[in-house]
DNA sequence: ACCAAATCTCAGAGCAACCTCAGAGCGCGG
DNA sequence: CCGCGCTCTGAGGTTGCTCTGAGATTTGGT
């Protein structure tokens, strides 16, 4: 399997269709998972690691405007493309004030589709937000921190809430009060920030966070 | 009108709920401004002097963290609070991601937003940025001492806190009976500022801090 | 030069802060 | 229903900080 292929997650329930796309995609060397409902669709956005969405409008479970809207509010800032069999104005604008980039109305070509996704893509790694981390990169859209030289590490949805506070001011201090209360906040225990400080170091390393006793955490080395 | 009160810049279109913290924090002897969307908030915030912002999150004109950003890619520092009704984990780190202190769900216990207006003040006052120690300076936030061309050297607590206190008035003989009440209140054992005076030493060498025989200690060679 | 007082040096005990990790709970897909 | 990954909990084990005390070294006075 090709490791830097583009990573797309299509959320189409009419089987036909999503077969089709499938193949479509598939064969122009995407790496394509396919879901059949909003709320499979919902869970693997926000789960998974993708370069760009390409969703229906009509779904079970949860609607396709919806679901756009529901993962643009939880902070996911992957590309979205809409499929639809309306196409009256005002559904468009509906569909894009939402939140999704693009917006296809069925029937559609199929080159007219990938050129969209292509345009899609290409916008997006233009202005994909990148954190410094010092030598390495957090890419909070793919959720992955990226090495010179070396495999990209996916982090967990709180590993990588937790790294952007502590990436954000490199140097400064983060109490533990202070990352519990931004990224734990509906967790009891106040040891959730140890926790997961250790598993960010299990993957990244021991040199990339650094404690100040009594104090808290900070970016490191320097 | 009190020349020492908090100066508290409010950025909230909700008329009802901007008059309803107007009158808490007056009542907590702020100096209050309230203004109702985020082109004024952005006027305002660069142009007057404030202690602190508290914006709501959603506004007409400018999206609260929109503001945030803008105003600290202008070098505006002054902690900021956000109000918003979204509470996801998602969207607090987004919003404190932007530059903001602190993040507050709407509803709000007035208590509580009080406290951490509290927290954010303290927090921005006591952060006395650098101490200068003739060279080199002294980072309290980060209990780093921070040399032109070389690697910070990191300080326990107790080192710190002495350093700090022997760095606050250079050249000026501290003894040994001052730093002991001030630093080492719980400590039975008079040593204990000589111990830490040669941990200082070691951590940064001898010519830091000068003996003065049956005086104390002081700063630098002078 | 010699002594006594002041100061320096450092090993180690005690302890809180911190790290590590197994596992329970949960939601989802197969 | 089971397995899987993510999240959070709680219980040790470990580390690093703090302070003590005692011997070594320096200082200033005679």
């Amino acid at each position: 399997m090709d490791l830097d292929a583009r990573r797309v997650l299509l959320v189409e329930d009419d089987k036909r269709l999503s077969e089709l796309l499938v193949r479509l995609l598939t064969a122009e060397s995407y790496e394509v998972v396919s879901v059949f409902d909003g709320q499979a669709g919902l869970h693997h956005g926000l789960t998974g690691r993708w370069d760009a969405l390409v969703i229906d409008r009509t779904l079970p479970a949860l609607e396709g405007v919806e679901l756009v809207r529901r993962l643009r509010s939880r902070g996911i800032t992957t590309p979205m493309m809409l499929l639809t069999a309306r196409g009256t104005t005002e559904d468009r604008v509906e569909g894009l004030d939402s939140g999704a980039e693009d917006y296809v109305v069925k029937p559609f070509d199929s080159d007219e589709l990938l050129a969209r996704l292509r345009a899609l893509l290409r916008r997006h790694t233009d202005t994909s937000p990148m954190i410094d981390l010092g030598g390495r990169r957090l890419d909070v859209a793919s959720r992955r921190v990226l090495s010179p030289g070396a495999e990209p590490v996916e982090l967990s949805a709180q590993e990588c809430a937790l790294l952007r506070v502590i990436a954000a001011n490199p140097g400064r201090v983060r109490s533990r009060e202070e990352l519990h209360r931004r990224v734990f906040q509906n967790a009891d225990s106040p040891n959730a920030v140890d926790t997961y400080v250790y598993y960010l170091r299990r993957k990244l390393g021991h040199g990339m966070i650094r404690t100040v006793r009594g104090l808290g955490y900070r970016l490191g080395p320097s």
